[in-house]
RNA sequence: GGCCAGGUAGCUCAGUCGGUAUGAGCGACCGCCUGAAAAGCGGUAGGUCGGCGGUUCGAUCCCGCCCCUGGCCA
C-alpha cells in the first residue's frame, strides 16, 4: 500500500513516479533530503510545477536554507504525509535517492535524540585532540560501537559520544539494523547505465537554466553558512565562485566541471547504498517501456 | 635551424646526492554508513621513471644520440 521509487540520481525517478501517481491515484512523498529546502530548484532538479501535472506533492520547500537537515525530523513529516495520503485512500509513493531517508521513513528505525550543545562542546574537542582520541573515549565508554567506527570517522564518532552522554551512558548503536519494512511497501529501483553522461548533461542544462542566478539569490538567506544546503552538489561549487556581493570571482567552467565529478562519485555511493537493499526490484529507466513494467510490477 | 625548460600512476606533479619507486593529490574501482547523508569515512588497483645505446657490480638518476611537448631567439 506504499511505493517507493528509488534509485541514484539523474535517472528520471520523479517523472515516471508522476505519471504511475496517475495511474495508480497516488500522491508523491518527495524523499531527496535537498529538494526539502525551499529556494533549491534548479540545483536540486526539482521537478517544475507543471511537470507535476495534477499530482500531489508533499515535503518540497518544507525547510529554510538556514535549517541543518535533520533524518530524524524527516521521519515523522514523512510518516504524518503517509498517514493523510492512506487516510484519503489514495497511494502514497515516497520518491528520492537519499538513502537514509527512506530508510528512516519506511523502514524500523528509530533515532536517538541530539543535543545542540553536546555536539558542538564535542565538535570544538574534536578540532584540537582530533578523532583518535575521541575514538579512544568511545571505545571506554562502548567497546561495541567503537569497533564499528573507524577512529578516523570524526562525524561518527562525535555522534556516538553525543548519544552515549545524551542517553545517561547507554550504548550507541553504531550499525544498521536488517531491512524490516513499517509498511507493506514495494520498493521499485530505477538506474540506467548512461548516467555519467546525463549528469554531465544536466549540469550544463542547470547552469543554461539561470542556476547560478538561483545560488546568487540565496546568498541573502545565508546559503554560504548553512551546514547542509550550502555543501549541495553544484551549490557548494557555485558559492566558492561568488564573493558576497555576488559577483563572479571564480572560474565557473572548473567549478561545473568539478560539480560533474562529484555528482558521479555520489550515485556511485547511491547505488552501493541501494546495492545491500533485497526488497528493491531493479528496473533500466532508460527503456520505453520503463512505466508499463513499473505497473506490471505492481500487479 | 639555435638556445632553454620539461618528458615519473589515467591527469597534475613530488622524488631518488647511482643501490629493487614507503610517492602525493585528484580520478577509477570496491565498501561502510542510526538525527549534516547531495554529508562523513575506509580499502584496493594502476608505473618497462620518453626511446636506443654507453659508463658502472648496479642507471629512472651520469654521458651521447634520437623522439615528443612548451617557451625564447632566428
Amino acid at each position: 500500500d506504499v511505493v517507493a521509487v528509488v534509485g541514484p540520481t539523474a535517472t528520471g525517478k520523479s517523472d515516471l513516479a508522476v505519471a504511475l501517481a496517475e495511474r495508480l491515484g497516488g500522491e508523491i512523498v518527495n524523499a531527496d533530503s535537498m529538494q526539502l529546502y525551499a529556494g533549491m530548484d534548479i540545483g536540486t532538479a526539482k521537478l517544475p510545477l507543471e511537470a507535476r501535472r495534477s499530482v500531489p506533492h508533499h515535503l518540497l520547500d518544507v525547510w529554510p536554507i538556514s535549517k541543518s537537515a535533520a533524518v530524524a525530523e524527516y521521519q515523522q513529516l514523512a510518516r504524518a504525509a503517509i498517514a493523510e495520503i492512506r487516510m484519503r485512500r489514495r497511494v502514497p509513493i515516497l520518491v528520492g535517492g537519499s538513502g537514509l531517508y527512506l530508510r528512516g521513513a519506511l523502514d524500523r528505525l528509530e533515532f536517538p535524540g541530539e543535543s545542540p550543545d553536546i555536539r558542538a562542546r564535542l565538535y570544538a574537542e574534536l578540532e584540537h585532540a582530533g578523532a583518535p582520541a575521541l575514538h579512544a573515549r568511545l571505545a571506554t565508554l562502548d567497546a561495541t560501537a567503537a569497533a564499528s567506527i573507524l577512529p578516523t570517522n570524526g562525524r561518527r564518532i562525535v555522534r556516538a559520544l553525543e548519544v552515549i552522554e545524551l542517553t545517561g551512558g547507554r550504548p550507541f548503536i553504531a550499525t544498521m539494523p536488517g531491512f524490516e519494512s513499517v509498511y507493506d511497501c514495494v520498493h521499485l529501483g530505477l538506474d540506467r547505465d548512461d548516467l555519467d553522461e546525463r549528469v554531465e548533461q544536466r549540469a550544463a542544462r542547470m547552469m543554461a537554466a539561470g542556476f547560478l542566478d538561483e545560488v546568487r539569490g540565496l546568498l541573502p538567506n545565508g546559503l554560504r553558512d548553512s551546514p547542509t544546503a550550502g555543501k549541495a552538489l553544484g551549490y557548494a561549487q557555485l558559492l566558492g565562485c561568488l564573493d558576497d556581493g555576488g559577483r563572479v570571482v571564480g572560474d565557473l567552467d572548473q567549478a561545473v566541471a568539478v560539480t560533474v565529478r562529484a555528482t558521479r562519485r555520489f550515485v556511485r555511493r547511491q547505488r552501493s547504498w541501494f546495492r545491500r537493499d533485497p526488497r528493491i526490484r531493479w528496473f533500466d529507466a532508460a527503456t520505453p517501456d520503463a512505466l508499463q513494467r513499473l505497473l506490471a510490477a505492481l500487479g
